[in-house]
DNA sequence: AATAAATATGCAATCGGTTGCGTAATTAGT
DNA sequence: ACTAATTACGCAACCGATTGCATATTTATT
């Protein structure tokens, strides 16, 4: 109905200039309040919208924040995702959310797509099999603030968010150890992503500080898709030396790992025990409730979000930062204790 | 580095005007292929990139697709959104997704943020507590095609995407009756919301089909946040009549409620039978697996996104169409059957 | 070869704010 | 009261692509 007020409508009726109706209500400095008040009483009145197309041409900004993450349908993901909506919209940005469903390819896809759409930043996490970075130099090259979070490159000229997935691996690893096992297998996913390699080297570590690391290092890589826990079972089960520990780089898989093994009569965690990763919901509801490292998700959302306003309104302090890392915790539970 | 090229540039070192560089780069028919040719090439060799600021502010579209949800952090939700994401993206639009964080208020701000952004569209799953619906009448004003999804309000005229609640929550009692419940309680959130009242309506219908519902008919209506939990064990402790089956409108807080009444030593499913909602992937990891409807999310957020695309392409059979309702189905597992 | 028809391109207005610069209006200073 | 210093506002260019209409060019028709 009845088009759209500008501010050239508020002009003409206010007998003012559309320069005076734009700055009174971006409330510059060099306009007298009382202009401003009659200019914003009648924008109230008239029922006036900014039109951000135009807004946006004329000042080339957005306010919108790209993401790009593997997927939306994680827990981890989107706990991430809310961090960073919670935060950026309180600073009035908008958030044009994509995935790249895992393929290196949609990522590249996205980021044009988002770098064309003219977002004023961007939030990435990698996809499974990314291997070159270059779609990101756009961003780069303008100077939009670029950002990873998790599943990070070695770009040393942007901004990182992560946990020490080295420590937290060795100290799962130790863990394990302490509760007694001695063959503990590592399933992670591509070791090509910095979360996976770093976890299996602080994996690696445990087993070499304890002298293990000549009598059992054993590493399983798979995509960690339920669908295919059925290769991990049969591996297990057939595997040569008896394995009594796990640890497994996602919980939800883990979960999955400890309902298959109980169905082959394994007793967890009498036979096998397990630790996971995230503290997804699910690892205290599962019996028995699994030991896994919290991985602040949420958290780690709003440190992006504010990192990335923080970049967006020029503090100048953050550039500095290159790679920051949150604390991470072991949550011992059922899975990998006796009591 | 450099400015970016526009079609001004390209038009001068072409030769030809900046509306036939437009036309050629929108495979304008009136445009001979020879200059489509020589101007893509052109286009390609010096980087072109399409100022979408420009673009949207000339032709009034965004090709963005606005999304409020309640939460991200769901698991549900975030299955939608997965499909909804995917569907869209393919056809070349974006999609800006904010969250109410289950709060009218913040979905009223939201979607004044997404009008005032121009998305050519807008999908939404109301907040827990909204009950007036005014704040989405300028989309309707304006004929932006708006559309419902799950939680979904009484409006005639936008499409709203549902399961039939009614029938699922009849289905989930009944079930429960045939294993021989008589005192079943309804757990379930915001009876505003169409989804926990229809469902209730259909555990009423069916405990009256049975002869159940003068001796026992009961809801406990919760927030659902498993934070809360404890009160709603208490309430089933202390019932002076005892309960012997639960309908519980959320996977997750039904697998809360297991693991709880587990602790106070109740049975499941000998002393409580338990039926859930939603078909979560925690539903078949937990002991005893829960039995569930299964919600196809991930189906709704692709019906979703292809009806937006279709309305927006002015598919106008879909027009016609109020409500369309997913096939739901009940998932029988452990927590409510005796082997 | 002359005219009609079809095809290809250019011109210029438009979308609606933003902002540097210049000037008018107001206030301060002596 | 008169000039100087502020303060308030207007003018107009600009952001970069889209598109209706006019015109030029090519092809078809007889």
């Amino acid at each position: 109905m009845n088009k759209r007020i500008t501010i050239y409508d508020l002009a003409k009726t206010l007998k003012v200039s559309p320069g005076t109706v734009s700055r009174s209500l971006n409330n510059h400095p060099s306009i007298s309040d009382k202009t401003k008040q009659r200019v914003i009483a009648k924008a109230n009145e008239l029922g006036y919208k900014i039109n951000k197309f135009a807004s946006n041409l004329s000042s080339q900004k957005s306010n919108t924040i790209g993401v790009i993450v593997p997927k939306l349908n994680s827990n981890f993901m989107s706990t991430i995702l809310a961090g960073i909506e919670k935060v950026v919209n309180e600073a009035g940005y908008s958030l044009i959310i994509s995935q790249s469903l895992e393929s290196m390819e949609k990522e590249k896809i996205n980021s044009m797509t988002l770098f064309n759409s003219g977002v004023d930043a961007i939030l990435v996490s990698l996809a499974y099999d990314t291997t070159d970075y270059e779609h990101f130099t756009p961003f780069i090259k303008h100077k939009i603030p670029l950002i990873f979070l998790d599943r990070v490159p070695n770009l040393p000229e942007c901004l990182t968010l992560i946990i020490d997935n080295y420590l937290a691996g060795f100290e799962a690893t130790e863990h394990l150890i302490e509760q007694g096992c001695k063959n503990i297998l590592y399933i992670g996913g591509n070791q090509n992503r910095n979360v996976y390699l770093e976890r299996f080297k602080g994996y690696r570590a445990a087993l070499k500080k304890h002298g293990l690391d000549y009598s059992f290092d054993e590493l399983l890589e798979t995509d960690l898709d339920p669908r295919n826990i059925d290769e991990v079972i049969t591996y297990i089960k057939n595997h040569p030396t008896p394995i009594d520990g796990l640890f497994v780089a996602s919980d939800s898989f883990a979960a999955h790992c400890i309902k298959e093994l109980k169905k082959v009569s394994f007793k967890i965690p009498e036979d096998i025990k397990v630790v996971g990763f995230n503290n997804d919901p699910i690892s205290e509801l599962i019996s028995p409730s699994l030991t896994t490292i919290n991985y602040p998700g949420y958290e780690m959302g709003v440190l992006a979000g504010q990192s990335v306003i923080n970049q967006l309104k020029g503090n100048i302090d953050m550039q500095a930062t290159n790679a920051i890392s949150l604390r991470h915790e072991l949550i011992i539970r059922e899975s990998s204790t006796i009591k």
